[in-house]
DNA sequence: CGGAAATTTGAGATTGTTCAAATATGGTGG
DNA sequence: CCACCATATTTGAACAATCTCAAATTTCCG
């Protein structure tokens, strides 16, 4: 039990995969093989974990931390893609030579590693499409959000997506969570000033639609939340009969140790 | 050559393909074939390839005219979240009982087929990924600008990347191509009012940064307008020294016929 | 020619921005 | 434990961008 520390603090990871796909000991064993190779960034300076046009030689596997997706115009506007939470890969892409169409750069302290290739049909491969197709409807979901929603609307529900995916990887405790970022980064999210972030948080505090201090977040009411500004799940996949027990399954070879 | 009129419709979809990846023979038969069970769809009453939540069995293959995948919101807001052009594909997700995150309708008279199917490793899966790389790339591009750019801004970018789009399909003509959406489909594209699409487009018809009469846009100079709005080529992958021969290679059995 | 759809125009109401300054917060070294 | 610093949050007031709601016009199509 020597890695125990370790192990404890990438469970998340792990669990995220699991729960979206149906792991093996094979891609069990994989990936804890690759997070012996662990990396670290800080966000002192915003480190970059990728810069645009790197060549990607293999994903990114977040461990631990928040880390973001990040667009800057030549003017130096900046505009954050999505985050990338504990579990979440980034350059899955299978094209050809690919090269990062962003930089990544930490938000919070992080821990990743390169995610180990995938055979084709293997269920490591099966867990990185289902990965990938999430991470697009998460891009879609900002499409909608930035284009037909206003300040308060996209608050809410930017903060409701992350909280259905950090429950994914267990890091949200009920209806609360970390929630690691500046008034600043919301708004680069959001695309909106952040000074507007503060006073619509405000409002919404007034509204009591959420509760946000010393860096944590809870909503009261996710689902009466949800309903009022029109949100629904993201949903990839139609759910299969075999989809709630692949959801609550045990991971496999989680006490047999790399 | 009795398919001559049928193919000449169809060349810009495989064009497309050939020019973002390498074609062989097997990937050229195989679309033949899918392009025979065509499929149409018109604009009328805005028709739909696909239902948000439809299940998708395969993917979609653009053969001529424009679609739009769209997302509406429950009180009647509605996000165009990108546009399909000839040569697109839709669906392309490799996860497990795939259900489609957003509808789809044509926004002009618009011929389709099912994509063929593309073993792992084929010619044609490398032209799918590539694809999904750039699909991607575009709704990237599309977060950026609805986040961070200003209405002008807003069309401009988006004419600048559907010109870049069709002249891969060989659906632009020098700087200008036809341009079959109302106001209102570029509100909902660009997250503004249709009344406020009119004004700034009338604002960047009076500084000639374009013209736009009777469906037909032209930019008279796009890479000077791209610099102006700090716009950058949507890229994927490196480009290698074979790059450019691929772009500019043969169709593979072009004419060979079916 | 007629009618539906699309574009254009006007004027006031909202929402979000800008710039600048004040206040709070968290971490650090003494 | 406290003082101090850099960073983050909060506030104010003027300004700019965009929306809303009609009501013309124009264009497209049969």
């Amino acid at each position: 039990m020597r890695h125990s520390a370790t192990m404890a603090h990438d469970q998340p990871a792990l669990l995220r995969l699991a729960r979206i796909a149906t792991l093996d000991q094979g891609a069990v064993g994989a990936l804890r093989q690759a997070m012996e190779r662990r990396r670290y960034a800080s966000s002192f300076h915003a480190q970059e974990l990728l810069r645009e046009g790197d060549t990607v030689d293999a994903p990114l596997f977040m461990l631990s931390g928040w880390a973001a997706r990040v667009k800057i115009l030549p003017d130096g506007r900046r505009q954050i893609l999505n985050f990338l939470l504990p579990g979440e890969l980034f350059g899955l892409g299978r094209q050809a030579d690919p090269c990062a169409p962003c930089s990544i750069v930490a938000i919070s302290h992080v821990t990743y590693c390169l995610a180990p290739r995938a055979s084709p049909g293997s269920a490591l491969d099966a867990a990185y499409a289902m990965s990938q197709a999430l991470d697009e409807a998460y891009m879609a979901a900002a499409v909608v959000r930035l284009g037909r929603m206003n300040a308060r609307e996209r608050l809410c529900d930017l903060f409701l997506e992350l909280l259905e995916r950090l429950r994914l990887s267990g890091n949200a405790t009920g209806d609360s969570y970390a929630l690691p970022v500046t008034q600043e980064i919301l708004g680069d999210t959001l695309g909106m000033t952040s000074v507007h972030v503060n006073r619509s948080l405000q409002s919404l505090r007034r509204a009591e639609e959420l509760r946000l201090a010393s860096g944590r977040l809870n909503l009261p009411e996710p689902e009466a939340l949800a309903m009022r500004i029109g949100r629904t799940p993201i949903r990839v996949s139609i759910p299969r009969r075999t989809a709630a027990r692949s959801f609550s399954a045990p991971l496999p070879g989680l006490h047999g140790g790399a």
